[in-house]
Formats: structure tokens, sequence, C-alpha cells
DNA sequence: TTGCGTGCAAAGGTTTTGCATGGCA
DNA sequence: TGCCATGCAAAACCTTTGCACGCAA
């Protein structure tokens, strides 16, 4: 374990993940956020505690698929590290969903078996249209 | 649909997707390959010429899940457009896997009735470890 | 006091865009 | 001839890095 200091910007940044548990937010969504409130927080800042973050295993990136998107964020809520459920992306309106479903762990597990190739459920994101954009 | 003229430069670059359909190769890769053979192509050529191959189903498109990691592009064989299947790609060698199975159009389908989201399955990888890198 | 954290600016990489020129039909 | 395609350079975009300064412990 490598030694870290608490400062009043990563307290701000962890909490601001906190409280966008249910969202999926990028790097400037948490820059843009603390200029606007008023106690600016530097790029580097961010990039890189975000980056420790994701080392320690606070929180999950998801790298955009789309042409020069930004990756996304996410805090892990205890005990619920959804190594056992896959994510859903819409590719119209970029909804995140949640996809807890017992199949997806056979799906893993007969992957496994099968093809030889262990799946990391927690980095792949299913893409398709959820059921909103469908109906329009 | 658009009127399009046919050139060298479209003709050479859809040729070496052709010979290159069991690789994923990115627009830098393009580039380098012509001014390498002593017949350059302008970078704007190949992304705009890429841009509208993939609009019109000629050829794949994987963007990178890493950071700052270029895109790749894939010529989609005629009668084998990959509707049916997935790709796996690992995490550490960055290969990328077919997964002929057809547990997968099940799944697919069992996510469609059951939870509402048609999957997209062009664009979806699934990432994991290969087993050759697990091995290691 | 030590050395990690911060933040600015600059650089990194991929991709896009503006614009004058070139070439297909 | 009309219009799309080309290619250069510049810009856009997200992200990383260098470095001097600030601040936690």
């Amino acid at each position: 374990m490598e030694k870290s200091y608490k400062t009043k910007q990563r307290a701000a940044i962890l909490e601001y993940l906190k409280q966008n548990i249910d969202n999926h937010i990028t790097a400037d969504n948490i820059i843009e956020y603390f200029k606007k409130i008023g106690s600016p927080i530097g790029k580097s800042t961010v990039y890189r505690f975000l980056d420790s973050l994701v080392e320690e295993n606070t929180i999950r990136k998801y790298s955009g698929s789309e042409r020069g998107e930004a990756a996304c964020f996410q805090y892990i809520e205890d005990g619920h590290e959804c190594h056992t459920h896959f994510h859903m992306k819409c590719s119209k309106c970029g909804d995140l969903i949640h996809l807890d479903c017992h199949d997806m762990e056979e799906l893993a597990e007969h992957i496994f078996k099968e093809h030889k190739f262990k799946l990391d459920i927690c980095k792949t994101i299913l893409y398709g249209t959820c059921e909103k954009c469908m109906n329009n």
C-alpha cells in the first residue's frame, strides 16, 4: 500500500462520486461541477485521483465506445461490486442499465468452460437499444 | 444513396482491408502501410473513407477501450456479418476472438424478451483474459 | 520537515474540420 | 464542366506529463 494524504479535493471528489452512484460521470463532469460551485479543481488532480481510485477498486471505469467519447466513472457500492452483473448501455440515449440476471453468471461460466475465456464482467458493456428508445 | 466516385485511394484502402480480413487494423496502420509502399494517403482521406464504409456497413468499427487506444476496423465478409456472434477481446494481449456459439443468440433473445433491451451484437465486445494469457 | 498533492501550462495521441486543389464522370 | 475526393495544416478532443509550489502528517 502506498502512502496518501487526505486533502479537501480528494474528499470532495469522492463525495461527489458517492452522491452520483447511479450515474456514470466523466472527469469533465467533476471539473465542471466544482467550477460551478466556486471551488475549481485542476484537471490533473481529477484525472490522477480517478486513476488511483480505479487502481484500488473504489470506482469503476468505463471507457467510451464512441469516437472521442470521454471515459465514465462510477463509485462501487460496498458489497455490490458488480462482479455478477453486466451493464448495458443504450447507444441512443446513453443510459446505463444494470442487468441483474442469473443467466449472465451461467453465461460467464459457459464461456470459461467451453471457450477458454475468462470474462471480466466489470469491464464489459453490452451495447444496444433500450426500451424507451425502441418506442421512439 | 449518395453519389461517390471511384478513386485510386479508395480502391487501395478497400483492398487493404479485404486482405486483412482476419486482423483488426487501425487508421494509422493504413496510413503507415501506404507510406511504406511509396504511395502515401492523407489522414483525412483515410478517416473520411473509413467513416463512409462503416456507414454503409462494409466494415465494422471497434472503438478502443483503453486510454488513447485507436479504433480498429475490419472488413465484413459477404454473408458473414457477425450479427450472430460476439467478439471477445483479451485485455492483456489485445487479441480479438470471434465467439461463434449458438448460446449467444439465445442470450440476445433472452435479454430482449426478459429485459427489454435489443442487443447490438456487432457493437458489443466482451472483455476478459484469453487462454494464452491465463497461462502466463 | 518530508514528500505527496495540486494546478497550471504544455504535450500526447486520435480524430475532425477548413479550404484550396485535384480528378472522376 | 460539375462536384466529389484529396491532402495539408490547424483545430478539437480527452488525457497525460513536467514542474514549481502548497499543504498534510
